[in-house]
RNA sequence: GGCCCGUUCGUCUAUCGGUUAGGACACCAGGUUUUCAACCUGGGAAGAGGGGUUCGACUCCCCUACGGGCUGCCA
């Protein structure tokens, strides 16, 4: 079913934080924002959250720019930073105080942390009633303070989640989270209420991990008066043995992924379906993803990473991809890889080859490894298999062959009838002569079509390399 | 501990009270073939457990188990 028509343009947003590489949870996160804002002709905006001074770097955030290029994730405008904004946020933090939806709260941390600490210990609830929430301003000390968000007592907050439904929380259970710290700075929950409201965006697309925080936060909506966005929390990705996705998993970044030489439309195509789902479509275009997607289709429990089905979601989109495009994307692996680069001869031969390479890979380090016929020169060096398949009698034919070969018309139907002939002359069939010339021509044993080979390499050096084996 | 979310084949999922519980990946068998891949045909494979509600529950409610998240002057 999809989703209820939205009254105004979609504005969504993603909002990593810059301590690391781009996650790949992360990653598909930006993907369901960016599918839901391409496809409805909506912006899809870019944040920063690079408060924590101590952890973002910039390195970082240049990481999770270039992921999300690779992915094909464009976004609208620049990336906010959202440290640049924390006068702003302070500004709301005072207008909150003003509105008396927010007090001064003089609780030093070590005093907060040593009552949680007893709280835990004699197992009461660790929640902080700070004591300056109705405190008399005539009470107030001379030092610096928090400023707390003045959060209901009583009642309950309603979350309706486009994604988990309607989720309830009891206003007894959420404290007075701190919105701007006592050095001025402000907190996660005020900075992201405050720039999502002034960014505009309409839809919150985020990790589930999110959701307990999303009663918080509505309560700053509600206390500034503020439109709440669709909420859509969407669950986290799990390793394939459905713990928590962490680095004893193998890859997480996505950039590893991109080192690995998956395409960047299957994997596309792998992570959109992971989770969401429409109908039994399985493999699609950005184009349709972007036209079926909607927040009814994703799933409410975790998915795993299977990488089987990965790499057979990327064969297909080789398989469908353009060759020049292919070439392209294969030649920014290379590089991504830190491998070295095509010469413009094995670029040309590679871009020709590749109508009978790219339906049988799965990734680019796969699809060089089956070029390799096409791009090693002579001479041709067999390896075990091919070399065993090299006898006598095979390298005599060979011999014979090339004639023939020199002579004819360069084209599958003239090589079809010329080698038909010479294995029936043989008393052969055709693939006990294919073999042979599978060895002389590529080394090895398993390669495309004997034909295919033979017209992209081209006569002459066909020839040699028959020339080479049969010697 | 408290609160919140989740649980359909090994995996990703369809199903939105009535289906022989469907598809895809993977796996197995056969076919095709010029090796491999691809492709074709067939096969095995699932509603966590227990209570309700209902003429009828995978679907709605409750409990339990298991998994996950949150519980910071981190984001």
């Amino acid at each position: 079913m999809a989703d209820a028509p939205f009254p105004r343009p979609v504005v969504t947003r993603f909002a990593p934080s810059p301590t690391g590489y781009l996650h790949i949870g992360g990653a598909r996160t930006a993907l369901f924002n960016w599918l839901y804002a391409r496809g409805r002709g909506g912006r899809f905006l870019l944040r920063i959250e690079d408060t924590d001074r101590e952890r973002s770097t910039p390195e970082a955030t240049a990481a999770i720019l270039r992921g999300l290029t690779w992915l094909g994730l464009d976004w609208d405008g620049e990336a906010v930073s959202q440290f640049g904004r924390r006068h702003r946020h302070a500004e709301v933090a005072h207008d909150m105080l003003a509105r008396g939806a927010a007090y001064r709260c003089y609780s030093s941390q070590d005093e907060i942390v040593a009552w949680r600490e007893a709280a835990r210990a004699e197992g009461r609830s660790t929640l902080f009633h700070s004591p300056w929430r109705d405190a008399d301003p005539a009470t107030w000390p001379d030092g610096p303070f928090a400023i707390r968000m003045k959060a209901p007592r009583g009642g309950e907050t309603i979350v309706e989640d486009a994604v988990q439904g309607t989720v309830r929380f009891d206003n007894g259970q959420l404290d007075d989270m701190v919105v701007l710290r006592s050095d001025g700075t402000p907190t996660y929950m005020l900075a992201v209420v405050v720039d999502d409201r002034d960014m505009g965006v309409t839809h919150v697309i985020r990790g589930d991990d999110h959701l307990n925080n999303a009663a918080r936060q509505q309560m700053v909506y509600d206390a500034m008066g503020w439109e709440v966005p669709v909420w859509a929390h969407i669950p986290l990705i799990h390793g394939p043995d459905g713990k928590k996705l962490s680095k004893r998993h193998g890859a997480v970044g996505l950039e590893e992924y991109q080192a690995m030489g998956y395409p960047a439309a299957g994997m596309r195509n792998y992570l959109t379906r992971l989770g969401w789902s429409h109908g039994d479509a399985e493999v699609f275009t950005s184009a349709q993803a972007m036209s079926w997607f909607d927040l009814s289709g994703i799933g409410r429990s975790p998915a795993r990473l299977d990488f089987r089905k990965l790499e057979n979601i990327c064969g297909q989109h080789m398989a469908m991809a353009e060759d020049a495009a292919l070439l392209q994307e294969l030649q920014a692996y290379l590089a991504a890889a830190g491998q070295p680069a095509l010469s413009p001869q094995q670029a040309d031969v590679l871009q020709r080859s590749l109508y009978c390479l790219k339906d049988r890979a799965k990734t680019f380090p796969e699809l060089i490894d089956k070029a390799r016929f096409a791009l090693a020169t002579r001479p041709i060096v067999p390896d075990e298999a091919a070399a065993r398949a090299l006898d006598s009698v095979s390298r005599g034919i060979l011999k014979s062959l090339t004639p023939q070969l020199q002579g004819a018309s360069w084209t599958k139907d003239a090589l079809e009838v010329i080698l038909s002939e010479a294995a029936a002359a043989n008393g052969l069939g055709f693939g006990k002569i294919a073999a042979p010339l599978r060895a002389a021509l590529a080394g090895r044993t398993v390669t495309p079509s004997v034909y295919d080979m033979m017209l992209v390499i081209g006569r002459d050096e066909t020839v040699a390399r028959l020339q080479d084996a049969a010697a």
